[in-house]
DNA sequence: AGCACGCCGACT
DNA sequence: GTCGGCGTGCTC
């Protein structure tokens, strides 16, 4: 028997797996994760492993393996445990043990980075808030970016190493006779007592007397020893995260640590100063923005406790925290969640996994839980929490409305605008309040079609038609290919071509057009894409620099501004008509989620609804805010098709560049996935083309396969996984795997 | 990381 | 002629 073991040794070069042979006297006690001494190099030295697979071959010759010395005894460290997480999700998801290990264990730094220069705020938090309005409107456009990238820096104190910005070294002098910046030369910038006392001395918020409920009972349970899942299914704006910061004080007393993980859209500046107010220097970050060596010394200062509480995307759940007593999963619903790379995996079933390995408890929170999810507090496996009120006193749930966009048609109305929606952004507009204006497409036209041979113009490397943006540019949403607009139709030479349908370049100018006295600004991934683009957007926004805000999904998500009173969404069934089979749950997430944004501050909030589908039932139930009658009718819906949560479904996408091999691979998948299906039970969907069937070039097809046991869609998909790396065509074909 | 191998300057 | 500089490369 031979283990892999990886060395524990913090350097690239040294960062893969060593095979080591198992002594007689330790086969026993030899499973992954447990920790060993080994000896290693010429010198034999004498070094810790961590052992993270069992195998009984090897491609090496006997003389160049050594013997494992020894198990180390003790405790079980962090590593083991996240090596266990690794495993399972191996297992689960069909990785290699490698991309598992790779996506579980933090990236191995090389040295430390030389000493170099730091930018220090000297500031307090809420002083920080107050400078960057001053700076912003006395235009000092150095300072404010200055200001702006602290709040966006992991560290605490506030730093930013010089030179990140490209800031004048005259400027940054100016700046630090002002007493804007600090100049500090160090390694790594951390502890300034007076920062942590002023955090910190804000105490917490008082809470309800739904939040303290929920507050008391779980840390009861806490303190019982009773661990396991709860859900949080709270109204927007009822206060989650109040309740969330109680439980996490309540465990840090206890000397445990709390991951707490966001959408990446939602880890914003002011989700995170809410933390660092109530828990000063013990909070750590990471996001996507962080460089490896940033991101590395976050999870460093995890793993030596000097932070206890993680705030992170959805890779944060393996932050190696020593003594983890808590994981929340705030927005659990979101899609975000759901990693694209393998290992595939959703970090609400890793979280679940990695709390269970170690003792710790799993809270998610949503306004609009995951079918998965509420099934599973409903039958009783995750214990059920709700809060049905809005925290703030006095603020109160918006009033939806509905607009049937046939009957508009009807009337003669062709505009995007219906007309309850233009007579209400008319009336909030001179009340001098603000409106969000919600589509879900960007661009300027959804595509440039032919009138006289009605074709579409389509991207040359890709199954979808090109959109149209500002500019006389077609660009493809999928592969990123731009091209100039066609004066006349490609296929038929006819000049009668133009734009159909919307996109948020296109509402900004008729929103501009049919409110001319109005201020409009425009969120998407056109303008956000530049750094710091989506936060300047918002900021300007809440300041009241603009008074309608058209965007994408982006605008919905977790931002509070106070004034807004109305929001519009244009085209509520856009979502709804994909083949997806979460469709209604997400419009119905989305639409609930738009309609919280409206009126959260004591005024009345409107949110009109534009629909060519009025009856369907998600709606119909957003419209009412009712989640409970969305659920069931929802639940229905997934049952009578076996769709998750009433059954699993496993997913095998090929892809290839040539078409004809990539059928002959689908024929023989589909053969070896219904080899015994009457005896398993397996029912299988297609296969057909993907819902795009060309990206870049690559065509791909796809074949469903629903089972309420998931063991035996492993075995489907080993079995698949297996013969399709010996077929003909192994190399010519990619198989992804994907469950739900 | 640590240790060895390896090819060029000032020393008993 | 040899001791030692740290540049390059390898570790099951």
């Amino acid at each position: 028997m031979y283990a892999n073991i990886i060395v524990d040794i913090s350097h690239e070069s040294v960062d893969r797996i060593f095979q080591y042979r198992i002594p007689q006297r330790l086969e026993e006690k030899i499973h992954v994760g447990v920790q060993v001494r080994i000896p290693f190099g010429v010198g034999n030295r004498i070094r810790k492993g961590y052992v993270v697979e069992l195998s009984e071959e090897t491609s090496l010759a006997q003389e160049q393996i050594k013997e494992i010395q020894e198990i180390e005894e003790g405790a079980v460290t962090v590593e083991s445990q996240l090596i266990g997480l690794a495993r399972w999700m191996k297992e689960y998801y069909g990785s290699t043990m490698n991309q598992a290990l790779k996506t579980v264990l933090p990236v191995r730094q090389k040295v430390r980075q030389r000493q170099m220069r730091w930018l220090v705020c000297p500031l307090a938090p809420k002083e920080l808030d107050a400078a960057i309005e001053e700076a912003a409107r006395k235009k000092y456009r150095a300072r404010e970016r200055l200001l702006r990238a602290f709040c966006q820096s992991p560290r605490i104190p506030w730093a930013i190493a010089e030179g990140q910005l490209n800031l004048s070294a005259a400027a940054v002098r100016a700046m630090e006779e002002k007493g804007i910046v600090r100049l500090e030369t160090r390694q790594i910038v951390r502890g300034m007592d007076s920062l942590r006392e002023q955090a910190v001395s804000h105490s917490g918020p008082v809470l309800n007397g739904e939040q303290q409920a929920i507050v008391r009972d779980f840390t009861e349970r806490y303190d019982r020893g009773e661990r396991g899942t709860s859900l949080i299914y709270g109204i927007t704006g009822s206060g989650k995260t109040e309740v969330y910061m109680e439980i996490i004080a309540h465990v840090l007393q206890a000397c445990r640590q709390v991951i707490v993980l966001v959408p990446e859209i939602a880890l914003t500046y002011q989700t995170v100063l809410r933390f660092y107010r109530r828990f000063g220097d013990r909070v750590s970050v990471i996001n996507s923005r962080l460089s490896a060596g940033e991101r590395y010394d976050q999870l460093e200062r995890a793993r030596t406790g000097e932070a206890g509480v993680m705030i992170g995307p959805r890779s944060a759940v393996f932050t190696p925290f020593p003594r983890l007593g808590l994981i929340i999963m705030d927005e659990e619903h979101e899609g975000a969640y759901k990693s694209e790379l393998s290992p595939r995996y959703h970090a609400r079933e890793v979280a679940a996994e990695r709390a269970r390995l170690s003792g710790a408890s799993l809270i998610l929170g949503s306004a609009t839980p995951s079918l998965e999810s509420y099934s599973r507090a409903l039958s009783g496996d995750y214990h059920l929490y709700r809060l049905r009120n809005r925290a703030k006193p006095g603020s109160s749930v918006a009033r939806v409305t509905v607009a049937d966009l046939r009957e508009e048609l009807k009337a003669g109305n062709r505009s995007v605008f219906s007309r309850p929606l233009r007579e209400a952004m008319e009336e909030q507009l001179g009340l001098g309040h603000q409106i969000m204006l919600f589509l879900n497409r960007r661009g300027y036209s959804g595509f440039v079609s032919c009138r006289s041979c009605g074709k579409a113009v389509k991207c040359p490397h890709c199954d979808v038609a090109l959109t149209l943006h500002r500019g006389e540019r077609l660009v493809c949403h999928y592969c990123g290919y731009r091209a100039p607009a066609p004066v006349r139709c490609p296929s038929c030479g006819s000049p009668y071509i133009a734009g159909f349908g919307t996109g948020t370049q296109k509402i900004e100018e008729l929103a501009a057009k049919a409110f001319p006295q109005a201020r409009v600004l425009r969120m998407d991934l056109d303008t956000t894409s530049k750094k710091g683009g989506h936060q300047e957007i918002l900021s300007a926004f809440a300041r009241g620099e603009a008074d309608i805000l058209v965007g994408t999904q982006m605008i919905v998500k977790g931002h509070d501004f106070p004034n807004v009173t109305l929001v519009g969404i244009l085209a509520a069934d856009m979502s709804l008509n994909s083949s997806d089979f979460r469709c209604a749950e997400r419009t119905f997430q989305l639409l609930t989620q738009a309609a919280g944004r409206a009126g959260r501050d004591g005024a009345k909030g409107e949110v009109i609804i534009q629909t060519y589908n009025p009856d369907h039932y998600s709606i119909v139930c957003a419209a009412r805010q009712d989640y409970e009658a969305f659920y069931e009718q929802e639940t229905a819906f997934r049952s009578l098709m076996r769709y998750p949560p009433a059954s699993r479904l496993l997913s095998v996408m090929v892809s290839g560049a040539d078409e004809k091999v990539l059928a002959q691979a689908m024929t023989d998948i589909c053969r070896w996935a219904e080899e015994d299906s009457s005896a398993t039970g397996v029912e299988t969907i297609g296969p057909a083309d993907a819902q795009i069937y060309k990206v870049n070039d690559i065509y791909r097809k796809i074949l469903y396969m629903k089972q309420e046991n998931y063991d035996i869609l492993i075995k489907i998909r080993n079995r698949i996984e297996m013969r399709g790396g010996q077929a003909r065509w192994s190399g010519r074909v990619m198989m992804q795997f994907d469950l739900a």
